[in-house]
DNA sequence: GAATTTCTACTGGTATGACCAGTTGAGACG
DNA sequence: CGTCTCAACTGGTCATACCAGTAGAAATTC
């Protein structure tokens, strides 16, 4: 088609200008699945209709549906398995925040800011939880979580193991608040700080200092004393903070000099 | 096969138990390119080879090739469109919030008990970002503040456009802390909250209240006083949650009563 | 008759080949 | 030299066939 040279964009009178959006079959399959699935009709642990049914109801090919049922699996609502039909998925909150954790460590390793943001944020929320932990601890919360440390504590020697029980200790007092968001939270921020530099976590000898920062930690707590705890948390964080930043500001050093020197070649 | 009658599970010494776990291929796939990427091989807008190129390389069909893609593609870590090469994709907060509001959805939908958690958590992290905000609000940012709230104040007329306002109030405070986490974090829970109920932020006839309301965070952040500004937060928060309240009781009382119809028909 | 085994029909997973529908860029055209 | 055209890519969709697991009916055994 051609309009001549001074064609250009043509201004119509009442005519819309909105672009026509070409949709993707399977988008159109997902959003009417999510609707069916939505609306009740289905509830969890259901079954959905097989993939060549579905095929047919819609008039669709198999890949349409396929990929309208993977894109469903992967944001949790449904779970497919091998030789049996789909079902719609209980909500599992872990692996929401599993399923995140990929994308989130592709940001991290392509924005600082944000490294030093999601650790930032972990300070403030993993404070609120502490205070929060130190105004409303029962006896019971308080006995969980000495076994907790005294559980890290059997673990020094083995360094994965040791790990664990540290985020464990936390997620615990995380866990007096008894909001399972919150929970989910602070584990997910401490995962995903661990699975970006798994490295920095592990600093040979400091399991004695760890140790002896949560027992402070434990100590705040169980006098229930928030400012105490507070700060205690504080520094128990800075502290860790302090020791990644001399590591990656030598990685930093390092990799802008190795970027120098490409670009000279 | 058939090992007589006495068969069962047979244990031999030095044979390891663990089954072994037939992968898809699609996720063999999907793993590899995931490494490609994270190694730094690919960096953002960078483009992958074609489906038909890896599909050579990888020596798998197209399909398993394109559900690893798709896979990434909703994972945030690549970009498709049709007729061009996929690219790795600049990692994008907001869309990686979007994809699990509808997880987060499906879970709320199916948990009771996440929603007054998650709305539990959003006032105990919104009052968070207002203390931080009273506590170091720059002139600028008290400006912006303003503007957001004059804004807002001129769609009162248009419900929409209102709600969207508010929205921006909020999030223009949790701006204020400079941290793209906190800000992520504090749109994201609204976010969800607006979605699951739309129906629940639009009472009419409260906008004057939320003005004032909004009126009186701002005045207690321009007087950096942080205790009111808390107060203030926590008040304006409450009322609405009382709301919230009010009709969700309402509603699962009636659908308790219709469980119990249900139950003896 | 009840528990077990066996087998068949159905489900998802993968491969192939074909064609449609956008994009791009090199080369023809002015 | 800029513009336009078009061929050669690319992803999107379909049809078909076959492989590989499951579940439930049917046959078998006790």
């Amino acid at each position: 088609m051609h309009f001549g040279h001074a064609a250009g964009i043509i201004s119509i009178p009442h005519l819309s200008t909105q672009p026509i959006v070409r949709r993707k079959l399977a988008d159109e399959v997902r959003d009417r699945l999510i609707h069916t699935i939505r609306s009740g009709e289905l509830r969890p642990g259901d079954r959905l209709p097989s993939e060549r049914d579905l095929m047919e109801r819609f008039e669709v090919g198999r890949p349409a549906i396929r990929e309208a049922m993977q894109s469903l699996a992967s944001a949790g609502l449904i779970e497919i398995s091998h030789g049996e039909r789909a079902r719609v998925a209980v909500p599992d909150t872990h692996g929401m925040f599993d399923r995140i954790g990929q994308t989130m460590l592709h940001l991290l390793q392509t924005s600082p800011v944000t490294l030093q943001h999601l650790k930032d944020a972990r300070v403030m929320f993993e404070v609120g939880m502490v205070r929060m932990a130190a105004a409303r601890a029962s006896g019971e919360d308080i006995r969980k979580l000495r076994a907790a440390l005294q559980h890290q504590r059997s673990c020094m020697s083995n360094v994965p193991e040791f790990v664990k029980a540290d985020m464990a200790f936390h997620t615990a007092i995380a866990g007096v608040s008894g909001n399972s968001v919150c929970v989910l939270l602070s584990e997910a921020m401490l995962d995903w700080l661990f699975e970006f530099r798994r490295d920095l976590l592990r600093i040979p000898g400091s399991e004695l200092i760890t140790l002896a920062e949560h027992e402070r930690l434990l100590d705040a707590i169980a006098s229930h004393s928030e400012a105490e705890a507070e700060q205690a948390m504080v520094e128990h964080l800075t502290r860790a903070s302090e020791r990644y930043r001399i590591l990656e500001d030598a990685i930093a050093t390092r990799s802008m000099l190795r970027g120098t020197a490409e670009a000279k070649s």
